[in-house]
DNA sequence: AATTTCAGTGAACAGTTGTTGACAAACATT
DNA sequence: AATGTTTGTCAACAACTGTTCACTGAAATT
């Protein structure tokens, strides 16, 4: 058991063994892949794409069952239990991936290096294209944020709370509004994360294929950004009693 | 057919038939339900009440039962088919009841005639009390808004846009914000809307009896609803190309 | 008083679910 | 080359699901 830990460890020092084991079939064609843990790790994603997948036809994951998942992964049901104890532990590998999503989208907005005109309407752009690339992660977080079973729930707001947290300190290092209190900023960071959540929400439930409808909700969010940051602007920390 | 509908209006207009048919039991201690729709209703609410007390023990409305929900009522699950279609029609039916809170929610909020000072703490107040009221509603609306089956997502929506709508219009009345366009109104209301569900959503799930917390949480609130009329306060409207 | 309407019951159905244990074959380790 | 490890498969299970049909008894209508 300790040696199997050993092992695998090895494995992921070891980036390529030199691999080739001579089989029949032409490299190219058929793509024959190398090693067991390599494999494990892709039937894991399937499951975990198969999950998204349904969710993506209209279903929550909370109404999601084990066999419904591997039949759509392409997998016997039994498969299942080499990867998750339960649909739960699925749950929580999807909120990781969540949570790295928007940990990336925070280090794609880190690029835009702050030419201070029009910030909003181009991060509201950069958060568009990420909504629409990685659409079923946001699905995910978004509507499971406060639906689905405890355990995820509580799990999702681990995940927003790092963020809101990761963004706060930003936007601090930035120099931006440093007349804040660290706790004001906080606070105005989670306004806004709430509000970019509802937004994907809404973003990402409309009919396909309707773009002055598209155009009425990026507005309105762009408006309501605004307006969260001009009440930055003119706050006032209360000052503490003498 | 016909004649049946008929008789039901029949019995709505008239209110109390003289009853006491003479039973044995005292007419206190049980209850003896009256007529046959009266009873016919409140089985109805015993389904829909079954439903929220599940959803209160941490389970989500869309992996609820029909057997699960009968059970909980305390009837047989061929019953249920004598009340509702399926579990779509009960999920609208309780959208239904959703709406209706909020709508006297802000009923209430009206008679709070303003006096402007820290008017956004004492609304606060009342919401709470609301909220620990009808914490069922609020968990379903909340919690399904962007989690359930599309029909029913879409029908809180509906009925939360409506309750913005509604709100702006108060305002207006109100004579609050006067120098805010309609447009922008609605906008603002949609932010302070989705900001109360959050914050209902984030106080709902706290482990009872932490009152530190508890404050916390509605503090951070208070902040977030001050900051958005700051902004809503410096707000100018463009201004139209002549 | 006779008749109709209907909320709730009971038994039964076909289908699906989560979970178990034994097994095969590809892989990894010795 | 022999041995152990492990991913995926197969068959089977008890439990539960949504839905059907015929039925009962009391309330409502005639």
């Amino acid at each position: 058991m300790r040696y199997t830990r050993y092992t695998r460890f090895i494995k992921e020092v070891i980036v390529d063994k030199g691999g080739g084991k001579s089989s029949a079939s032409g490299r190219s064609s058929a793509p024959e892949l190398a090693t067991r843990d390599e494999r494990k790790l892709r039937t894991r994603s399937s499951l975990l794409d198969a999950a998204l997948t349904l969710m993506q036809q209209g279903r929550s994951f909370t109404s999601l069952g084990l066999r419904e998942i591997t039949r759509e992964a392409g997998v016997v049901p039994t498969s299942f239990y080499r990867h998750f104890r339960d649909m739960d532990e699925l749950g929580l590998a999807l909120v990781d991936d969540g949570g790295a999503t928007l940990r990336s989208l925070l280090r794609e907005a880190r690029k835009e290096s702050a030419p201070v005109s029009d910030i909003i309407r181009r991060s509201v752009t950069i958060y568009k294209e990420f909504l629409l690339d990685r659409h079923m992660h946001f699905m995910f977080i978004a509507g499971e944020r406060s639906g689905g079973s405890p355990v995820i729930r509580s799990a999702i707001r681990n995940q927003v709370n790092l963020f809101v947290l990761e963004m706060s300190q930003d936007l601090r290092r930035l120099n931006f509004l440093p007349h804040l209190s660290t706790a004001t900023l906080q606070m105005l960071c989670g306004l806004v994360v709430n509000t970019m959540l509802n937004a994907a929400s809404d973003i990402l439930d409309m009919p396909p294929d309707e773009p002055t409808l598209e155009q009425e909700l990026l507005d309105n969010f762009v408006k309501q950004l605004r307006l969260i940051f001009l009440g930055a602007i003119s706050w006032k920390e209360p000052v503490a009693k003498p």
